[in-house]
DNA sequence: AGCTAAGGTTAATAAACCCTTAATGCTAGG
DNA sequence: CCTAGCATTAAGGGTTTATTAACCTTAGCT
């Protein structure tokens, strides 16, 4: 697998010292940038998979920089992170709605940020979720608000459902064997029976409708349009 | 495009300098005067897209200054801010409907006024609407003075509390883990339980209505019109 | 400094909600 | 028609959040 690329911009050499340092310590590759411009730029050459953005800078803001990299159509959907220094004026980082993923509060010591960089990365890099276009099927999982519809209509689905349900989305038509299912929606280290993934898919049946949850008996379930 | 111009009325030569220097270099053209008259009379003849007006001055003030602008056919839908300071008696600008189009703060950054004076004059230019009317929700957040507005209600809430809700409106919608709420809003070294998160949650739900406030169970909360 | 009031945090208790399991019924394949 | 595997239901237990009130800290005033 290849490096995640990360794009640091900041305009505190300090800061993308430090912060770079650990990051690429971690395995990633990094590239930085003292200003919005620049920012832009490498952005464009390289592809990030995720940019950390300081929001006050000279010249060019973070929000501006945020909503350019938004109008890019090759960028518009990188991961974007704003880097926010609380002792600043508060009041210019929020409110605004430049399509941030994440905000990111300074100080902050470098492993806890390095494990905030990686969530934001695995939050994106393991199940795809399409929130943006309705697929075929009628049903839209939006992780970013919890939220599911159903043909237009709003579900409020509890966190368990929720996540099995974006597992089995993930990939339409593909079997998940419960062993699969335990190790992603409930983690490798809990031990739960047999039955309560069988109570789960029930219940989103229930709500989702009953033909989407194919049974492979023996195997596992899968969801199908 | 023709250069936009701003009129810049304030009796202390300092601030002339320097806002007007930082405006300049950000493409605007500049005019000055350091008191009301001269400022009508530099706006008559020039025509301003936008004026910034100190409130605070000898002679004619900001609002009598605002009110002839007003009052001039030719001007009477210029754009107007008050530079008001921040320690000043907010009392007498308060109920003040002389038909200021914003209010800024000082002591301000140079480039966070460049920011918001771009943000005025765009939003004058493109589109209307907005910050007075509010987005839908009918709650508006003003970042610069701390206050917020419920339907046209004045709120002045605490520090917290307004943080918080700054966060969450930032984004209406998204979820926001505790995680984050923690390092945005208190900062990833200050350690506090979790409760005073909800406690923070009810005292805004009590101010500004249960609904808009919703709870995702084991995620977080967000706001929701 | 001392006083007062407001903001922020915590503890404690109650309530809501979700998860899990147990118990029982069902279905398909041998 | 027997059995392994799944479905269904409801209840229990446990975790997470709501609410209240007390406590501590801080800012502003005198």
């Amino acid at each position: 697998m290849n490096k995640q690329k990360v794009l640091l911009v900041d305009d505190e050499q300090d800061i993308l010292d430090l912060i770079g340092f650990n990051l690429e310590k971690e395995g990633f590759e990094v590239f930085t940038a003292n200003n919005g411009r620049d920012g832009l730029e490498l952005a464009r050459k390289n592809n990030p998979d995720l940019v950390l953005l300081d929001v006050m800078m000279p010249g060019m803001d973070g929000m501006e920089t945020c909503r350019e990299l938004r109008d890019d159509d090759n960028l518009k959907n990188v991961l974007i992170a704003f880097l926010t220094a609380r002792n600043e004026d508060y009041s210019q980082i929020a409110g605004f709605d430049a399509g941030a993923d994440d905000y990111i509060a300074k100080p902050i010591k470098p492993r806890v940020l390095v494990s905030r960089v990686k969530a934001l990365l695995r939050r994106n890099s393991g199940a795809e979720i399409e929130v943006k276009e309705a697929p075929s099927h009628g049903i839209v999982i939006d992780k970013e608000r919890y939220v599911v519809f159903k043909e237009g209509v709003q579900l409020n689905l509890p966190k368990k459902e929720f996540e099995l349900l974006a597992l089995l989305t993930s990939a339409p038509g593909r079997v998940f064997t419960r062993e699969t299912i335990l190790a992603n929606v409930w983690g490798n280290d809990v031990i739960v029976g047999d039955r309560t993934i069988d109570v789960h898919i029930r219940k989103l049946r229930e709500k989702l409708g009953d033909d989407n949850f194919k049974t492979v008996k023996g195997v596992g379930y899968k969801f199908e349009p």
